[in-house]
DNA sequence: TTCGATTTTTAGGTATGCCTAAATATAGTA
DNA sequence: TACTATATTTAGGCATACCTAAAAATCGAA
């Protein structure tokens, strides 16, 4: 696997917070899938710049400022995930690259994906385009828009 | 930035060949914002594995296997920046985000956005509902989909 | 056709994120 | 409480992608 980034530690530091209080080396280590002694390591350079509060083996815990980018980031990673399970992607798929993407991208197109995936969740159903879009994605067939008139006809008149 | 793949250079070296024929170190060097010196060395690894052909001192070309590489990232590249650029980034934004993304999506992923932009573009204009979105991400405003009844008279009955 | 300017390569060095093995601290049980 | 098993840290090492400075090759103009 790349390279992990500070925001990686923080965002999964975050996580095993809410379950265990003291976040421990193993822990990180084994879902990171690196050896205790890296995450010993990482752990001494996030806290001299002050993501974590440290005191050799008693575990760790976020700092004010660690917070708040764990928290940004799983903000991120979730809408990411949203988007694209929105566009069909498998769940672990979608949290794969979910995972990567949150790290690199400029913050008017993760805007933009926000955005985008409110609108979508705006109304309770799926959205007619967006079942038009998996007919085409599973199908190659392109159906133009068809509207229920009053009559109970189907038009292609309006297509949308 | 952050440092540069193997597709990274074929990429580079694909498009700067098509005016050049041979592509130099100091090209690469200028446009990648690294030091000749690295360039070199990259090229050497890059020549033992196979992805080009380096003679020193004389510029490289893409091998087969450099080239199919090559194909594949641009395609990748374009199709996320168009993809981009349909919510709404801006071209320099969509082109800088897309050669972060080409590198790391899951084929799967891939496919949905390179179906996305098809499934947009199969008709001339703007689809209704990207307009929609547009209006939403600017205004904040959810619009419902209002449809031209054959009478001249709008509604909101059939939203999609 | 030679010589100065430019390009490219080589040599040697740095930082980083990972590793293993060994040392040390802690925790749980007899 | 003492001992063993487990968790953690330390020490030393490796690979990689970059760097600068200096050497070498090539280019181009007088």
């Amino acid at each position: 696997m790349r390279k992990k980034t500070i925001e990686d530690y923080v965002e999964l530091i975050y996580v095993l917070e809410k379950k265990k209080n003291k976040v421990h080396t193993n822990d990180v280590a084994n879902i990171l899938s690196i050896s205790p002694a890296s995450v010993t390591e990482t752990f001494q350079k996030l806290s001299d710049e002050d993501y974590i509060i440290y005191e050799k083996y008693s575990g760790v815990r976020l700092t004010t400022k660690g917070k708040k980018i764990a928290v940004e980031t799983k903000r991120k990673h979730d809408t990411l995930k949203s988007f694209l399970m929105i566009l069909g992607v498998s769940e672990d798929i979608a949290d794969e690259d979910a995972c990567k993407i949150e790290h690199i991208t400029n913050p008017e197109t993760m805007k933009r994906f926000t955005k985008f995936v409110e609108f979508v969740k705006k109304i309770n159903q799926e959205p007619k385009w967006l079942t038009r879009f998996r007919h085409y994605y599973s199908t190659g067939e392109y159906l133009p828009c068809t509207i229920e008139e009053n009559n109970g006809k189907k038009s292609t008149k309006n297509q949308i």
